[in-house]
RNA sequence: GGUCUCGUGGCCGAGUGGCUAGGCAGCGGUCUGCAAAACCGUGUACAGCGGUUCGAAUCCGCUCGAGACCUCCA
């Protein structure tokens, strides 16, 4: 473990016991963490980025802890049942159909452009990222175990999990808190449902109709998996039939991540996962956002501005540093202002740790408490990811940085050296929020600017004022904004 | 209908029995040629009603309101 002062006892909230907990992993220092990923099927929206940022922000904290992290997060590309005409066809096959174009080629197409989003959130790559299409052999091994052990039942090409006799000596609803019984009247009428002895039965192999784009061989004729079966096979093939942690988002609890827990203890003699972590929804006027109920906003749309709901645009790291700013177990509440706060917030919290490079310090500066704002940030991160109090805590140091800066105040060596360290760790490393400015021709652009306030100063200087103000708004009309300090001038970007 | 969650100041959002959360916006001041930025100061916020307690935003009950899941969804 990376040496620190604080102890590294991280508490999780447990879905499965609906309690906080400490966090002891399986086989320590490695910890095997499951997400479920994106359907790549449609846009990526900023209902994808919650539980991406959300789960970099765990797998970032545990491997800044000293764990040996293996993040595994799967694209679906099989495609899920559809429930709205075309009831019961795959989803990615429907697209494919619609736009006249291969399945694949659609789950390409998206793909890549997922992962262009995610790396503009600066969302690491988990550690492995299998798809779906390519563990079908796995998937129809699973089925197969369940079938021998007989909870499952062939029905005219199709597998079924049989539910009720798994609730005999299991209980079918551990995580998402239901009874059986609530079920059997609960449950709607899907295709194929006749072919299920109870109507809460889940496919684990599905029979492909003639239409059927998107098919494979199976012992039970050609069909493609169940809604539920890859996440178990690829989990357990990378991360063995127990793991540390599952992951995803609120909404998947049930009946994906309880199927998936159903169908692993029977495939594997026990449940998978010993901790289950689920982000909340983000919200718009209050309700869910969501690809189904059309007011899903894609993260080009917000990273172009170009959405009616949107009055300008937002970068990725302002998004990044929204979500941040609650906790991932509520909802977040989406609006412009409250975006713009985000930005504001982030901007002054990043010119901040730009400006902490730059500080001189004074041998002689009397102490600012820094330690306990250091503690503050570790404390709120090992009380379940608690990361809008860690920011909290950085805002702090912000006070400080730019009390200095101003020469108001003064800092020491060592502490100055340890907000160094805070910032590189937290803001950084873990919260993983990114100077937007970085380009290759920053160097020019800034040495473009020195000479510019050069010459600004030299008007100022024998108060050619009309001068150094029309320097000062031929700036400001390209957005750049020109800062007068004790120290001299700088310049920033709006 | 069943299961569950939530309701915090102008906005976002922490906080689970007593100690200033924080950000944004607003107001007053310092600094500045003017400004911006920064800094300092500034808010009797906890849906309502009742109960437990020396003490409740925090626990209990009821009422009202909002949402999620029960169907693919992050």
């Amino acid at each position: 473990m990376k040496e620190h002062n604080i102890k590294p006892v991280v508490y999780l909230f447990n879905s499965l016991s609906r309690k906080k907990g400490t966090f002891e992993p399986l086989q320590p220092p490695h910890v095997g963490m499951y997400v479920c990923g994106p359907t790549v099927y449609g846009d990526a929206h900023l209902g994808h980025a919650r539980p991406a940022i959300t789960f970099d922000l765990v797998y970032r904290y545990l491997t800044h802890l000293g764990y040996k992290v293996r993040y595994v997060r799967n694209i679906t590309d099989v495609g899920h049942l559809e429930n709205d005409a075309d009831e019961g066809e795959d989803k990615i096959a429907q697209k494919a159909r619609l736009e006249q174009i291969e399945p694949m080629e659609v789950v390409q197409h998206f793909t890549v452009l997922y992962h262009k989003n995610m790396d503009q959130l600066n969302v690491l790559r988990p550690s492995i990222e299998p798809h779906a299409s390519g563990h079908v052999i796995e998937q129809i091994t699973m089925v197969q175990k369940i079938l021998e052990k007989g909870y499952a039942y062939e029905v005219n090409g199709s597998v079924y999990f049989d539910v009720e006799k798994y609730n005999r000596n299991h209980h079918y609803g551990v995580l998402s808190g239901r009874k059986i019984e609530d079920l059997i009247s609960n449950t709607r009428t899907l295709s194929g449902q006749s072919e299920k002895r109870n109507n809460f039965d889940f496919a684990l192999w599905k029979k492909a109709e003639v239409t059927h784009i998107m098919r494979w061989p199976s012992p039970w004729g050609d069909g493609f998996p169940g809604w539920h079966m890859e996440c178990s096979a690829m989990g357990c093939k990378y991360l063995g039939t127990q793991f540390d942690i599952h992951g995803g988002g609120m909404d998947l609890l049930f009946p994906h991540h309880e199927s998936e827990i159903a169908q692993s203890t029977i495939a594997n003699g026990k449940p998978p996962a010993h901790y289950w972590m689920h982000n909340n929804m983000i919200t718009i006027n209050g309700q869910k956002m969501g690809k189904s109920l059309g007011n899903a906003m894609s993260l080009d749309d917000l990273f172009t501005g170009n959405h009616p709901l949107l009055e300008k645009a937002y970068s990725p790291m302002t998004i990044r540093f929204f979500i941040l700013q609650a906790q991932y177990r509520s909802t977040l509440d989406f609006s412009n202002e409250a975006l713009q706060a985000a930005e504001k917030g982030m901007k002054k919290l990043l010119v901040a740790a730009a400006a902490l490079k730059h500080l001189t310090p004074d041998s002689s500066a009397p102490s600012h408490g820094v330690s306990s704002i250091v503690q503050s940030c570790y404390t709120a991160m090992n009380d379940d990811f608690n990361s809008p109090v860690a920011l909290a805590a950085l805002f702090d140091a912000v006070r400080i940085i730019n009390a200095v800066k101003d020469g108001l105040s003064q800092i020491n060596i060592e502490e100055h050296e340890v907000l160094l360290t805070l910032f590189d760790d937290f803001v950084f490393g873990i919260m993983g929020l990114l100077p937007e400015d970085t380009g290759r021709e920053h160097e020019v652009v800034d040495g473009l600017m020195q000479t510019i306030i050069d010459l600004r100063q030299d008007a100022r200087s024998r108060k050619d004022y009309a001068t150094s103000d029309k320097i000062r708004d031929r700036l400001q009309s390209l957005h750049i904004e020109i800062k007068d300090g004790k120290e001299g001038t700088n310049w920033q970007l709006k």
